[in-house]
RNA sequence: GCCCGGAUAGCUCAGUCGGUAGAGCAGAGGAUUGAAAAUCCUCGUGUCGGCGGUUCGAUUCCGUCUCCGGGCA
């Protein structure tokens, strides 16, 4: 080949994608077991240090035996983007092929695979004091009245972003004080990703919904009784987290913070934390229903470790 | 055994001055561009506990039975 670029090109990438509780770890650790392959973490709750037993972080042991990267880079008080795991992730990836290795992404924050495939648009990232002067416009204003602002500056997106998401409502207007520009008019500029890989994508699908419910809420009392609530407890004693916080959002936590708070009770709290979890499975379901390219794999496949590796031998031939 | 409450959607309950009923939660489907385990949108027919009675018409009123609370014995 003289052309090292369309080489590079062709170099392959596994992406594990895949709903809470469908065993994603289990078999990309297999995957990994049997393959040159070095993990990745595409999971947006496995970044935080100290939060391993409601995240499912695998353990020590088995981090030892396959080490993911992504995993642990930051402190609950700290944030995390999109747009910053596209960063990590391509740099990962890098690296792992210069080692003439494999990388193995495997997660469930589906909006992660998406910027790390698509690409994300050239807009600002975050500015907290952008965000907090519009959070004060909101609360003394309302929210309808900043839907109506973004209905003049930006029409299309003011369509498209309903009037009570205040999220995505905060981002239109932040990103329009940061550079003058609308996210129409910047998205419009965006330019496909040009891909240096090969993405071989899977999706490790429970088609039983009842059994998977079973299995998120054996998983969550599995939790419980190994400690979830001290870990909850040693957060909630820093004195510097608070439920707004992504890392205190996140499934179970933000229940088991309530509880902790004297919100409800510990029943509630339980319940509560099974609903929200199952509630996840059903959202990351959504993204990969629609998800193009992606081959599903069975995960109450009986087989489902050597018809995989099958899957992938012949992808990465 | 007697008295008083209950019995309505998977759950908690509202309601119908008699014209076959609706919220919250759960669940399902969808959206998703620097917070994404986030944030948001859409979707509500169920012998109104059983059997009788009154009525043109009963989930609603009356009787009775069953079950569940609570009280008195």
């Amino acid at each position: 080949m003289s052309n090292p670029e369309r080489s590079e090109s062709s170099l392959p990438v596994i992406c594990l994608m895949g709903a809470t509780a469908t065993g994603k770890t289990d078999l990309a650790v297999k995957l990994a077991e049997h393959l040159p392959c070095d993990l990745i973490s595409v999971d947006s709750a496995l970044i935080y240090r100290g939060m391993d037993i409601g995240t499912a972080k695998p353990d020590a042991e088995l981090l030892a035996r396959a080490p993911h990267r992504l995993i642990d880079i930051r402190d609950p008080a700290e944030s995390y983007s999109a747009a910053e795991f596209r960063r990590d992730a391509l740099a990962e990836i890098a690296a792992i092929h210069q080692q003439g290795r494999i990388p193995l992404l495997v997660g469930g924050t589906m909006l992660y695979f998406k910027a790390l495939l698509e690409g994300l648009g050239g807009l600002p990232k975050a500015d907290p004091a952008v965000r907090q002067r519009l959070l004060e416009q909101a609360e003394s204003e309302g929210w309808e009245v900043m839907h109506q602002r973004l209905q003049q500056i930006d029409p299309i997106s003011a369509e498209r972003i309903h009037r009570n998401d205040p999220q995505r409502l905060q981002r239109a207007l932040e990103v329009y004080e940061l550079t003058g520009q609308t996210l129409t008019q910047l998205w419009q500029q965006q330019q496909a990703a040009t891909l240096h890989f090969r993405p071989l994508q899977l999706n490790l699908e429970e088609a039983d919904r009842a059994l998977l419910h079973r299995r998120i809420e054996q998983r969550f009392r599995t939790m419980l009784e190994s400690g979830f609530e001290q870990e909850v407890q040693s957060l909630y004693q820093r004195g510097d987290l608070n439920p707004s916080m992504p890392s205190i959002r996140c499934v179970g936590y933000r229940q088991m913070w309530a509880y902790l708070d004297g919100e409800s009770g510990f029943d509630t709290m339980v319940e509560r934390g099974i609903i929200a979890t199952r509630q996840l499975a059903k959202r990351q379901m959504t993204w990969l229903r629609s998800w193009e390219n992606a081959q599903r794999i069975d995960a109450s496949d009986s087989n489902l470790i050597s018809n995989t590796l099958k899957l992938v031998e012949e992808c990465l031939i």
